[in-house]
DNA sequence: TAGTGGTCTAGACCACTAC
DNA sequence: TAGTGGTCTAGACCACTAT
């Protein structure tokens, strides 16, 4: 390899190799070379493959497994999240064709936190119900939502739990009204460590944080949520 | 430091480190010891101190300088933006009492990308205008971006350029046009080298594209621009 | 058992800053 | 000149996977 001047080893190998994923000759879904063989590759240390490794990693395009490789990731076209005051997980993902699922990770009752009492406008003593859900596209995690409700508007949700698939199809079913977004604050970050373990990917991977408060189509909210959306598979769209 | 099980040294180290910057130990806008310091505290390698110090500065909470230290970040509000059809960047960054400025970076005129001709429905024969933007907030880069106008849009607009600040303010004054914007597609990512480098950050901390398709109050597009913001000083509102 | 990635130690040299 | 952060080398030990 050329070695420029001002520029740094780990991220002109980085870039070597990501071209080569580009150009074909290191193929889709299957690993690149080890550690150990790239460092004699390129004459460099391990301590600068990894680094190297680790920017790729942290760009989308590999994978490493202990024990196995570094695997190269199938390049998924990004979901496009169409956000509109309409807007639900599901719908959105099969209007674009792609397979998805919802998993409840954990659900409480409670008392609001001052965040929610403030979009809520709730009293700080009014019990609230606090799920954690999971969803899947592809069978791959993408996003971790934590979504309260008053209990109040949900009595007896924990009854409904049993199969959980989607939310909305639930409030849907057994509650017969439909959440409307009113607003939604994104923000993109460095996933908490938790986070990070439930998504599998590493803590320096970007996410995308989406605020929303949805009201009853009367006007009063209904749900506060927080989701936390792999960046590397998502974008959103908004239309005026 | 208590040593825990199946937790990661320099993850301890960087949240120990975090805590003391909340805590007020460690005074903002101060530095925090030197990474040898760190190593005699902490009783560790560098390299582990350097990795705790990376993942600070990911989550925005330092700024190591070389030669200098590591400086504790003033924590700054994100910058909050309000996203609808009329939104330009100087009147919500005025509505928030925020100073700020840009910057023209650099123009060129040429031919369209195919990703320009789509969006603006260009003929690939078109010539266009691109430049270069970058936006301060509190004399801070913020955010770069790139913006492509058909030059039969805005007919000699080199000559406007002396003394630029506001590129919605010379539209004005000159073309006498006002763009709305009609879609934003957002999405996060690692930054580009040369975006970092502009930017002023390292290349692990996130960024968050926005790309934004403006048009005439009439209807037909005019502009179309992708913006690069720093993640830390930017979140995005959208009221349905 | 051999090979892989994950973590950590030890130490070198550089560029930049402060004195 | 001494101290700081930036980059890189060399090598250890671990956990996990494949055989």
């Amino acid at each position: 390899m050329k070695v420029q001047d001002e520029a740094i080893l780990h991220l002109q190998i980085a870039e070597s190799i990501i071209e080569k994923i580009r150009s074909g000759e290191y193929l889709e879904s299957d690993k690149i070379p080890s550690e150990n063989e790239l460092c004699r590759q390129f004459h460099v240390n391990r301590h600068v493959v990894r680094q190297a490794i680790a920017r790729m990693t942290n760009l989308g395009w590999v994978t490493p497994v202990q024990g196995k490789g570094c695997y190269i990731n199938r390049i998924m076209k990004p979901v496009q999240y169409v956000l509109s005051s309409q807007t639900r997980f599901s719908e959105n993902m099969s209007n674009q064709g792609v397979p998805h699922k919802s998993k409840l990770l954990h659900w409480e009752t409670g008392l609001p936190s001052e965040e929610e009492c403030i979009h809520l406008e709730l009293d700080p003593s009014e019990t609230i119900y606090r799920l954690e859900i999971l969803r899947y596209v592809d069978n791959t995690p993408m996003s971790v939502t934590t979504t309260v409700f008053p209990k109040t508007e949900v009595p007896g949700l924990e009854n409904y739990f049993e199969g959980f698939h989607s939310l909305y199809g639930l409030l849907e079913s057994h509650y017969q009204f439909r959440p409307v977004r009113s607003k939604s604050i994104f923000h993109a970050s460095l996933p908490y460590l938790k986070d990070a373990k439930v998504l599998n990917i590493p803590e320096s991977v970007p996410i995308v944080q989406i605020e929303s408060l949805m009201n009853h189509p009367g006007g009063s909210p209904v749900e506060y949520s927080v989701a936390r959306v792999r960046s590397d598979m998502h974008r959103c769209l908004i239309e005026f």
